[in-house]
DNA sequence: GCGATTCTGGACTGCATAGTCCAAAGTATG
DNA sequence: CATACTTTGGACTATGCAGTCCAGAATCGC
């Protein structure tokens, strides 16, 4: 068994749960997923949401949001773990792109727009989507990083900052994104924001 | 009487009902605003919300997008109109700023966090933020326009993709800052932005 | 195999909410 | 002043939803 006491099988439907309510949330919020709409997408019944979630919908928005975390950053690997070169920032681009192409009729929409829904209603949640943001910020800052100490970008780049204006470029591109049902303006933020970057190559 | 057959009184009234509900739902989400909570913030009855917004809650949130736009926009004049010299622009990044720092405790969210929770219950919401975004964008790239027959900006910059990346500079920084409770990711990624426009300086 | 624990199904409760309806009060216009 | 129209109040219904409960099936540890 794992450590909270489940058994292979439960950890299995657990999954099954978290992965199934991901898709759905993403697409209709949370507001517009009940719990009966993850009931049939998944064959599962009411009790079993609330025997691997006790705290009910809310624990399994959080848990929505540490999966779906996890497959995004995981999709821009192995780019997002050694952004070192020109080539290699061009190249964890174009994943964060295709990520999004890929996956646009289904859940066109990122955890950045929970972040609109929770802000008032769950502080815990809320405190999640900052973690996960700033893990993601952690990583294009570690890149930054790189970039300087291989003597590719100048001393005046401050990588705290580049990092933030890179990760808002991708949230605010997939904002307009949304709204104009259409994926251009977050490839053309996107290298506008690497622009930017390059305006500071040494 | 004006054109839609409302009286002096009538007309008030309504503008009383979407102000006071856009600062809920601005606040709460859209779920998270119930009709009754508009009525007791308003005090109004029920069969005014209906008399008013025939078709319901989503003609009254289309309603409070139109409203809200208006005042953000509002908000970034005159500098938005007459962006034509680099100290213009810094005054329009200044006037962004300031104006969501004021507001941040109420409604700390833009109409951007709307785009999410609409993509897919309200195609023609989702519509009329598009609209919204892509009228501040015009004026946006009016300005990078202004700038480049001023001979301030080379030829090769783009007046259309500067204006998107600077609109999702504004919403990426929105969509951080919602996230940690704190504004400085909006500057920063605003900066960020400029900068990236000042590149193009000739 | 057997007892304890975990897993699953489905019915049930209680509540919040969107939307309807009708009748009364107010307000224009002639 | 009279009539038609607009505005307002509040009760009423429908429904959909989160969360509870209990009993039965499957599974684990020994």
């Amino acid at each position: 068994m794992s450590p909270q006491g489940l058994t292979a099988k439960g950890a299995a439907t657990r999954e099954r749960i978290v992965v199934a309510a991901a898709d759905h949330v993403l697409t209709h919020g949370t507001a517009g997923t009940s719990l009966d709409a993850i009931g049939v997408a998944t064959s599962t019944s009411r009790s079993q949401l609330f025997h691997y979630f006790p705290e009910g919908k809310a624990e399994l928005v959080r848990a929505i949001v540490a999966c779906q975390g996890e497959r995004v950053l995981d999709a821009q690997r192995p780019e997002l773990d050694r952004l070192d070169s020109w080539a290699s920032w061009k190249r964890w681009r174009d994943s964060v792109v295709a990520h999004y192409t890929a996956n646009s009729g289904e859940h066109g929409c990122p955890i950045g727009s929970l972040a609109g829904q929770a802000a008032a209603s769950d502080p815990q949640l809320r405190a999640d989507i900052a973690a996960y943001f700033e893990s993601w910020r952690g990583h294009l800052r570690a890149g930054v990083q790189r970039m300087r100490a291989a003597g590719l970008l100048r001393r005046g780049a401050d990588p705290d900052t580049l990092a933030t204006s890179l990760l808002a470029a991708v949230q605010g591109g997939l904002v307009l994104a949304q709204a104009r049902g259409d994926l251009t303006p977050l490839g053309e933020a996107l290298d506008a924001a690497l622009a930017g970057l390059r305006s500071y190559a040494s």
